[in-house]
DNA sequence: ATTATCTATAGATCTATAGATAATGC
DNA sequence: ATTATCTATAGATCTATAGATAATGC
């Protein structure tokens, strides 16, 4: 009955917060899961670093403690969310040729959802902000956002007929795919459901705009969905 | 000879700027455009008053004479860029009757690019930047997105297959279609050439992602272009 | 007189640093 | 001793207002 100062939840080093510490997690990656709600619901810069600490329960000069500014902390976030991204479309036009095209695309499209929807609070949105794309931070991710718009227009292309890509071309194509794949985030806030049924809406659509018949579509979307299973697993342990 | 004082161009009365006055257009249209640039490119948050007042030529305090605030510039480069857009599509559907729904959703894609890409520095992108959708003066214009969204499913709903709605939803189409359109925003900014060819090239697309075929698509395009040309016209006069 | 600017500045942030403090860990 | 916070604050913005000033217009 001595302990009397061991039966408070969550003790830990350091002084106590003046709001006491609640859930589990490191301090640092609690300032990240506010950060990342804040920047993306308000805007990077029209969140200050008083916000994100009153939403972690903190000091704003706490702060500084686990990151050395605003910056510090998107390039951590940006880190997080663009990198896997960028892996992902090696790895899978890496496994095409044994593959069609297609499927490569839409599974591509199906990882590539699957990734936004499992990051916290959106944070693909960041690459679109202009005040995240003119922080000097940015600079680092620029060229991964663009092998990737590469890759979609790469894959794009190597399936649409060539009418298609004489009309739309091959950069254009890469954008168009990409801002679809994106509109997956703009869909969660309106509050759908994680059943996977988005990412194959979505993954179908851009076969669609690659002009591939309903038949291709479904057959490709057999493939790939078994393949998404490999990717999925591979991904767990590291 | 005695007009010694006459023969300095843009004279007009009020104090003389710190930076002589250039350009020919009235000093709130210039500020509206580089408000636009700036907000388009550094984001709504990130750009202050001050910015603006450099890049006109100004002193800061200068723009309090023309605007109350950094809020009412922005209020009114959306109502400029937001307006005309769904007025649109209340004019596109009650033409629909007489013609196909492919060939409506083909015209107001082509109007829809076409308002993008003649709108000064892509004001269009500002509804998609969260520092300005969190503003309060955003609030009136909301609605007016939501009606464009809703628009656009409602026409890709009536053209596409019960199988493809089924799959994708109507919202989810809806939210789909404007992004493909949107997306001829982020290729202006890599240089194409203003030459119609991105408006194909995004109509065309919409219409594919409902599941046109080649022929479908050719055909409304011929149709569609051909009332475009009486819409411009009809938006010249007032 | 009217118009469109200017200068000067108050007051409200906002970021980042210095140094103190209250826990745990050994 | 180490860790993670705290308090206090300097210095740099940033927005908005008050009042002066230098043109034109009549």
């Amino acid at each position: 009955m001595s302990d009397r100062h061991r039966n408070t939840p969550n003790r830990r080093a350091g002084r106590p917060r003046h709001v006491p510490y609640a859930g589990s997690a490191a301090p640092r990656e609690q300032i990240l899961d506010v950060a990342a709600l804040l920047f993306v619901r308000h805007g990077f810069a029209a969140t200050s670093t008083r916000d994100i600490a009153d939403a972690v329960g903190i000091r704003q000069a706490s702060l500084y403690y686990h990151f050395s500014g605003k910056d510090d902390i998107l390039a951590e976030l940006l880190n997080r969310s663009v990198r896997p991204t960028v892996d992902n479309i090696a790895k899978i036009e890496h496994l095409v040729p044994p593959e069609t095209h297609e499927t490569a695309l839409y599974l591509l499209a199906l990882v590539d959802v699957g990734t936004l929807e499992a990051a916290p609070h959106n944070v693909g949105l960041l690459s679109r902000l202009p005040d995240v794309t003119e922080s000097p931070v940015y600079e680092q991710f620029r060229d991964a956002r663009v092998e990737l718009a590469d890759g979609y227009g790469r894959l794009g292309a190597s399936i649409a007929r060539p009418a298609i890509v004489d009309l739309i071309g091959q950069r254009r194509l890469g954008e168009i795919l990409i801002q679809v794949v994106d509109s997956a985030i703009n869909m969660r806030s309106l509050g759908e459901s994680p059943d996977g049924r988005s990412s194959n809406a979505v993954a179908s659509t851009c076969l669609r705009i690659c002009g591939c018949d309903d038949q291709q579509i479904s057959s490709a979307a057999s493939t790939a969905t078994q393949l998404f299973q490999g990717f999925r697993d591979e991904s767990l342990p590291g």
